[in-house]
DNA sequence: GGTGTCATGTGAACGCGCGCACAAGCGCGT
DNA sequence: ACGCGCTTGTGCGCGCGTTCACATGACACC
């Protein structure tokens, strides 16, 4: 508010449905660039990414990455802003809430660490599975967790605990000093304004498809043969 | 049909947003009829799906759930009229592709049974994987899957394979005649056009709370303690 | 050097979704 | 029986997002 806006390195707001795109670009650009490609254009990314042509174009021009005239986008160039905007550059170590079935899936997922979110940690409330290796990390108690953070640096936190614990471990996250949190456990949760929590939701899309389903079976009776 | 019947089974379109939100209604709903509760109003609905009042009573217009002026909601009576129009009453049972991490974790999840979601079966295209049994089903060739479907009358069909398979998974599905999609791989996937994908992109969540994460720490040097 | 062709960048319109605010209606207490 | 308080149901305005359509501008070829 006291000083003027500055539009360097990502200070103005990206609409959060642009937000919501760019990392779809990003891994079609990236795929791109393995290919050797070093121009796109905005159909050709529109394609890639499943979107409209005009909206990449509008995306494309809330990040400073403009394009040439009759050419296209620079493949490389547009990598690492969408990469610069997204992440701030540097990695985002993980820790994960909860090892159990959901929780040990994500401690061997090489995408983490491919995408720039490392597991730095693993911390569980079960005594049983506290000091187990999974995924070539230890299981630390809950306990540990602020000064697992602390140490390590990570800034994002996954819960994957059963609903009941969901709230709790937030509020260990939280206090933790951990800022953004994705939450998978089935369990709407309160969080302090500055926190930001993105809830994925397995039981709720399965539900959506039931919805469209349900309502082609019995809304449309055209088709009959399969 | 001759006269244009305006059936009371879910014939008018739902939006979308309703939709997405009605199994977080459906969850706080279970809550509270396992805690005895016999009505609920908008308001406390509202807190418990995290969202506003005046939405969750235009959401409920939609469906055919009037509730009572200067009482509420029928708690009983919303929980069948959602679980109506999300899944059409009839359980859909579920097939996943790709039996790896995450589709081991998904196979052991209690939570797609409980939810109306049984495991119809599994596949796989690797001869190592296929034959073994992951949380009580035997992992069947992709070869098989047609078949699979036919036999079980699977409506829905997970792909949980590497993102460079999907788009082949998603075809084998399509071509056993599921209609209903869910993808975990970070892949856009082309279907036909009634056929519904949904993406589940765990990447993408992470990068978008690290878009804010960079946002908060590099634009907003004032932070209110407490 | 001129011109044609192509793709970017954006103005404007449309539709959707959300939330406020208020009228209508139901039940309960007196 | 009657009024009061509580809650539903919704009309309306606002903002966001998407898309079309077009003007602007760069590059290549002749
Ligand atoms: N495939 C899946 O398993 C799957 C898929 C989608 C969503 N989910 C959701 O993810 C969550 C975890 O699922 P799961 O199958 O791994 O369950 P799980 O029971 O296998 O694992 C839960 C783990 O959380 C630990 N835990 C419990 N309370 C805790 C607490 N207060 N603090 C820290 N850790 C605690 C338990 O000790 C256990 O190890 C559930 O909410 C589930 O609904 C699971
Ligand atoms: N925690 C996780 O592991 C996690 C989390 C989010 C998203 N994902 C995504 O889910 C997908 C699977 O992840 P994963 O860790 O389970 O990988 P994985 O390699 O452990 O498992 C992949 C499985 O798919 C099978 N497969 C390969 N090609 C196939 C085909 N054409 N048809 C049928 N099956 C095929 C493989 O044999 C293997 O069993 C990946 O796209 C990944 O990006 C994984």
């Amino acid at each position: 508010m006291t000083e003027p806006t500055r539009d360097r390195t990502g200070d103005e707001p990206i609409p959060e449905a642009t937000v919501a795109r760019l990392p779809v670009y990003l891994r079609g650009l990236l795929e791109l660039a393995d290919a050797g490609v070093e121009t796109v254009s905005s159909v050709g990314l529109a394609e890639l990414a499943g979107v409209n042509a005009a909206n990449v174009r509008k995306d494309l021009s809330y990040l400073h990455a403009h394009g040439t005239r009759g050419v296209g986008y620079e493949v490389g160039h547009l990598v690492s802003e969408i990469s610069l905007v997204l992440g701030g550059g540097r990695p985002s170590p993980v820790v994960i809430v909860g090892v159990g079935n959901l929780g040990r899936a994500l401690s061997r997922y090489d995408g983490f660490v491919a995408g720039g979110f490392p597991i730095a940690g693993l911390v569980d409330a079960d005594p049983a599975v506290v000091g187990r290796k999974v995924a070539g990390t230890v299981v630390r108690p809950v306990d540990e967790l602020a000064s697992l953070v602390a140490e390590t640096g990570a800034t994002v936190g996954i819960v994957a605990t059963p609903a009941a614990a969901a709230q709790e471990a937030v509020g260990h996250l939280v206090a933790a000093g951990i800022r953004s949190i994705l939450n998978f456990a089935p369990s709407v949760v309160a969080v302090p304004a500055h926190v930001d929590v993105r809830q994925v939701d397995l039981a709720t899309e399965l539900q959506i498809l039931g919805y469209h389903q349900h309502r082609r079976t019995t809304g449309d009776t055209s088709r009959a043969a399969g």
